[in-house]
DNA sequence: AATAAATTTAACTATTTGGTTAAATTTTGA
DNA sequence: TCAAAATTTAACCAAATAGTTAAATTTATT
């Protein structure tokens, strides 16, 4: 069926375009590399997607979709703080591992056009409102200090995509440019992140 | 003196490269952009620095003294662990905050030219090793807990840059895309963040 | 005033690049 | 086998852009 077929191209597309965009951003980003990565032409990239900018919106969608997954799915509201934490930010940390180039590109391209930034997030319906509700409530019960609960929230991002998203900087200036060193210390931190901010929030 | 007039041209077209690189990164800025930003033409440009290269080159080295900049100023050895992080993350808030831009800046174009990025560094001789060295050396002295300073000098850097990087997102996510909201906050920040660390790490 | 340096003007070159086109070929489903 | 869709080939166009050049003009130095 050409459904399968065209499924596969567009897919090899796809995916070439998430590696040559995320690596190189969309200015820097070349049409020609994208379809030498997908492994076709020119003229069969453009007969899939009309221009580079209906390409980049359909990654950047993807990538927005990835970096901001249903939370719900890997927080369980029955667990207590401590376990809630400690399942986020290695979950988080797992995905970030898996797709490295995709912090740095967001904050990127998130600089370049923040308008199209406002309606990715308006059209994806995300919503940190959930999250936030959550955390208060655990204030609220006492099992950690209060807070903005946003601050928290914040302060957990920071942590676990920002050494992600200065990763090669990070690499030569505390891990001697060994990637495996560095790969290392992102592999610890899936459980060090979580025990630096219960130690800092826990009502003792 | 042509010397006074070639140093305030000078000076004018790397203050807009600055501006220009810094907002649109090294392949969306433009030559003639940087021109006009800087009130000349675009031969004249060329007339001073050869290159676009050149240019970017002579911004990325000022940006990055001035994203990492001489710690000593701002770290004054005798004062307590507490003391210490306190000012430095004030310091470094503020100086974020009169340059928004810079750092995703820095981590869009060290993901797009690594080797420059490490060239810059050891010519810079920036080295991080004397702050290691004396986290490492109140955690001997039982002031704080025992960790790898690495990690605790990483998690610093990424509460204070990561909000800063993500401005646009956080902003739009959480502050009701209200830039004034969004300032108050990275202005608390400028205190919560050495408490949030010390609560973390202070050894009670 | 004379000279040299700084700056402008404006046209131009060469290259890159996104995008198109049309014909040929291959693949696929009916 | 036939028709439609997918893919390739190869040439092409138009716009953007870095960089150049040379002459004219302005500004500063002596």
């Amino acid at each position: 069926m050409e459904e399968i077929r065209k499924d596969n191209t567009e897919e090899k597309i796809l995916e070439a375009a998430r590696t040559v965009f995320t690596k190189k951003g969309m200015d820097g980003a070349r049409m020609q590399e994208i379809a030498d990565e997908a492994g076709i032409n020119k003229a069969l990239l453009h007969y899939y997607f009309r221009s580079k900018q209906k390409l980049f919106e359909a990654i950047f969608s993807h990538v927005f979709k990835q970096i901001f997954p249903d939370i719900r799915s890997f927080i369980q509201a029955q667990k207590p703080i401590e376990e809630k934490i400690k399942i986020f930010s290695a979950r988080y940390m797992e995905l970030l591992m898996l797709n490295p180039y995709l912090p740095a590109f967001l904050l990127r391209e998130l600089q370049r056009d923040p308008e199209f930034l406002a309606s990715v997030i308006k059209s994806q319906g995300v919503n940190p409102g959930e999250l936030l509700t959550m955390l208060k409530a655990e204030m609220g019960s006492g099992q950690i200090k209060n807070m903005d609960p946003r601050e928290l929230l914040i302060n957990l991002l920071s942590l676990i995509i920002f050494p992600v998203a200065a990763g090669p900087l990070l690499q030569i200036m505390f891990f001697g440019d060994d990637p495996d060193a560095y790969n290392e210390f992102l592999t610890r931190r899936k459980e060090t992140i979580a025990t630096f901010i219960l130690h800092s929030i826990l009502v003792k």
